[in-house]
DNA sequence: AATATATACAACCGCGGATCT
DNA sequence: TAGATCCGCGGTTGTATATAT
């Protein structure tokens, strides 16, 4: 149904503004109905674009920085046996997206197979390794199969439902935010510490977030405004807002206005 | 110091499956 | 049941940054 929204869709990189917006409205509304949360949000993004950006970038449960040894061991090993399914792989890691995953594979592993590729040529001797460059060559894996893997549930932490991801965020709010990392090229430091350098955190987004909370920008929509507080949990959002209508209502009454957000994350 | 090349990673695209109407 | 729409996945591209020359 719809808008025609082609023409006026944006692209590429994402704005702190943005990030902030759509950080605030998954919030309100969970992640799960982007087409949705694209509209009322006011972003100027497919609901495709925005999914990606919080599963790829937003997302509290992100985990930043180098791969440990161990991921990357499980990477090596997964992608042995599930070949590319890279979601598939990224579940077994938490906290690690598919693109991340994907990412890493292309350039790391690439690079090693190649190294490995060039010292095998030398010497010929048959290792372990050649499971790095092909998707089916170790079928059985003692390593994966004895690893404590983390299982997250069937569902990857990305593969949201918005009810658990209350208490992610809300955790989040208080540690391992150090990890976002901005996307803005202006600063990019380095990235030897995991966590700690080269990522900006994301606290700032989260107050103010919090801060929204607080009172300081509710929806316009009285009688609602109530649900808007804290207090509420996704679960709330969520049934709440598959009643019949809501698309409606949504766009109605969340029309945040570029000025709140943009005196919070200008200066 | 300037330029070329490699690396890292965010973001887009197309497709297929799931869900909705 | 069929068509429309949405969502998620994997592949690919674009670009900023790091490193080598």
């Amino acid at each position: 149904m719809g808008q025609d929204i082609t023409e006026m869709t944006r692209k590429g990189p994402w704005t702190e503004h943005e990030d902030f917006q759509l950080v605030f409205y998954v919030r309100m509304f969970g992640d799960r109905r982007w087409d949705f949360i694209a509209n009322v949000s006011g972003l100027k993004r497919t609901g495709k674009s925005c999914r990606l950006r919080w599963v790829n970038y937003l997302h509290p449960g992100l985990k930043r920085g180098k791969m440990t040894p161990h991921e990357e061991r499980l990477v090596l090993e997964l992608h042995s046996k599930f070949g590319n399914r890279w979601s598939k792989i990224a579940r077994k890691l938490p906290g690690r997206t598919d693109n991340e995953i994907k990412n890493y594979w292309r350039t790391h592993m690439r690079k090693k197979a190649q190294e490995k590729k060039k010292t095998s040529s030398r010497s010929q001797s048959p290792s372990l390794s050649n499971c790095s460059s092909s998707s089916s060559v170790c079928t059985s894996n003692p390593v994966v199969d004895s690893m404590p893997m983390i299982e997250t549930k069937e569902r990857s932490f990305y593969d949201t439902g918005g009810v658990e991801m209350l208490t992610i965020m809300k955790g989040k709010n208080n540690n391992n935010n150090s990890n976002f990392k901005k996307t803005t090229t202006t600063t990019r430091v380095s990235e030897s510490t995991e966590g700690q350098e080269g990522y900006y955190s994301m606290d700032e987004i989260w107050k103010d977030i919090d801060l929204l909370d607080d009172d300081s920008i509710k929806p316009v929509f009285d009688p609602y405004s109530e649900l808007t507080a804290s207090s509420l949990t996704w679960d709330y959002y969520s049934t709440s807002w598959a009643m019949d209508g809501q698309e409606e209502f949504g766009k109605s009454t969340f029309s945040l206005t570029s000025k709140d957000f943009s005196s919070r994350l200008i200066d």
